[in-house]
DNA sequence: CGAATTTCAGCGTGACTGAGATTC
DNA sequence: CGAATCTCAGTCACGCTGAAATTC
């Protein structure tokens, strides 16, 4: 898949161009986050291609079977994904027809349509899980505090671009691994009521 | 394009993953740097549409702006941008199309085939770094020694995933934003010699 | 000869626009 | 009626496989 190069081509890559330009130290973050995404989606891919899986599937059959009834209707699901409601038509086609999830009407307001978690898709996020979580996402060497580290790094950048994050934890708390569930919204709400 | 909601969705499906599953900080790493990257090369990418660029051939062209004469061959070019080399000949393609390349047979070695840089390209290159470098690649908020412990924490992430990552500079180094050249490879190596 | 480089055809995914049907 | 929801048609970018042509 990825070539191997002897050096590092960001720093490489970088440096060259702080020869040249200012602000390489936010060219740096663009290069390190798309790099990043790039290697760690193909491992996620690799780990999940026995299932039959993309980690796009993977993270809507994941947000339904949070749900109560593991059901939500398709806008709900792609404004949780954050895609455009015609991937969202397509992502949930290719899902049916391995039937993970089944589409069924809305029992409240017919314009609407919701993806339903069936036993066999259910089955298959448990097990998808299980071997995401035994590979520790493709991960392993990276202990729990820098894992932390990088999350909170990360949401100020995302909060730079316009994502909605949680005020920043500050600083340091690298002891609790997971606070107080602090349910300011429903933990796990559904529309199949 | 993204609809907004007003809380963080990432920490709340991490928080109803921690009451389910272990390993929830290898899961929130996922999930930041994929949605970090999706909202970053959005942003990029608008901010080079009126160039009529894509991140992805700003890369490219920006690769070629560095090299000696503007040009390398198509797998050289796909080495250091790890992409497919399917791939760089669509790439090119495009950039081809519109001016801002051109291809010229390799002089030493006739399988090859440089990507060489036109006027125009250079041009559009220069003023495309310009606007990007204004407006901090979307970053303005971020402080250069934030964005550089975003960099060293990512670079853990890439290491992990195999990619090769020069030793972290050890944990501090705030101070300099560009540290010494470090010559350890031909800095802007070419091919058209 | 084998190996390297590039290109092409083709498949699949996924983001998008624009339109239409249905329902609130 | 307008607005919301979903779907479809079609375009485009891009990653990949497999195969071919050319050259080292």
């Amino acid at each position: 898949m990825a070539r191997d190069l002897p050096v590092d081509q960001l720093a490489l890559g970088q440096r060259q161009w702080a020869e040249h330009h200012a602000g390489a130290e936010h060219l740096g973050v663009v290069t390190s986050v798309v790099r990043a995404q790039q290697l760690l989606l193909a491992r996620l891919n690799a780990l999940l291609a026995p299932f039959d899986l993309s980690f796009a599937r993977y993270e809507a059959l994941s947000l339904l079977s949070f749900t109560r009834h593991g059901a939500l209707s398709l806008g709900t699901l792609g404004e949780r994904l954050m895609v455009h409601p015609t991937s969202i038509t397509s992502l949930i086609d290719g899902l049916e027809a391995q039937g993970l999830v089944a589409r069924v009407p809305h029992p409240q307001d017919r314009r609407r349509t919701l993806a339903q978690l069936t036993d066999a898709g259910r089955a298959c996020c448990r097990e998808a899980t299980q071997a995401l979580v035994d590979a520790r996402f493709g991960l392993e060497g990276l202990e729990p505090a820098e894992a932390e580290q990088v999350v909170r790094d990360l949401a100020r950048v995302r909060h730079e671009l316009g994502d909605h994050v949680d005020p920043t934890p500050t600083s340091q708390a690298p002891g609790s691994p997971n606070g107080a569930p602090a349910a300011h919204e429903a933990p796990a709400s559904d529309e199949a009521g």
